[in-house]
DNA sequence: ATGATAAATGTAACGATTACAAATGTGGAG
DNA sequence: CTCCACATTTGTAATCGTTACATTTATCAT
């Protein structure tokens, strides 16, 4: 599968070689705008580059956090997702059927209590039901 | 090293045994109020009691999590942390020193794009520095 | 072509967490 | 008090995501 996304600038623009297999994997995030574990990144491009290496998604990911392409996810206990929006937002995640969806909202920091603090990163995640869980759990 | 924090009726009213390890390990977090990892919690508590394996501290701290008395900490990408303090706020993390602090928040989320969802867990963390890193960082 | 450098690959190591079986503790019935 | 059933604890081994590292492959200027 082919995601046509060209995303050759964006690497080059911060410094990033874009190598065949970095391409393929910036891409297809920026294709996709799910939020994929490696697993999962890994198993969707190894199909049109049979040689890719789990490794190769490890250290092109890392890159893309340093070069802030790509900002990680940590709502999974123990594996990290991978986001293509870099902007301010916040992740749900169904707790029955898995899907994690985006939304937008505003963060009001008590200042009194963060004043002498350099907020650099924010993260915020929910947990619930979505819709269709909620229906699904009425009918049962 | 006691933390002179009595337990036992929380255990008790949640339907979990209190037993020796578990009074321990709960009021441990209850007295020092931190956000311990399971190897800080182990290490401060194999003085006490030597036989203590760190098997006994995943298991009860998935049982407290499980009744709602403590809440999972995932501001570290690959070690949880695990906090007293179940009521809604967020967490600091300042990445020079390690330090974590609690904060207030109001959390406003955009209602258009989450309604019909059911949220039933807000997580809020920040990366950034804090005052006393700023300062030292400004010596240099 | 050739050689220097960067990138990709595969395997092994690592670290947090969990699975599991054996040992220990607990509490009630006789 | 003793015995037995059951829960808890313990130690070891397995699991799984991630990283380290050495080797192979690609890139690119000379």
């Amino acid at each position: 599968m082919i995601y046509d996304i060209d995303v050759t600038e964006e690497l080059i623009k911060n410094n990033i070689k874009p190598s065949y297999q970095r391409l393929k994997i910036l891409s297809y995030l920026a294709f996709k705008r799910n939020h994929p574990t490696v697993e999962q990144i890994f198993n969707e491009l190894v199909d049109d580059i049979p040689t890719l290496s789990k490794t190769t998604v490890y250290n092109s990911l890392n890159l893309f956090i340093q070069a802030g392409l790509v900002k990680p996810l940590n709502i999974e206990d123990h594996e990290t997702r991978y986001d293509y929006d870099t902007s301010d937002h916040g992740h749900f995640k169904c707790i029955e059927c898995g899907t994690i969806k985006d939304f937008s909202l505003k963060i009001d920091i008590d200042n009194d209590s963060m004043s002498g603090y350099e907020i650099l990163e924010k993260n915020v995640y929910c947990k619930g039901y979505c819709p269709r869980c909620l229906e699904n759990k009425k009918k049962i």
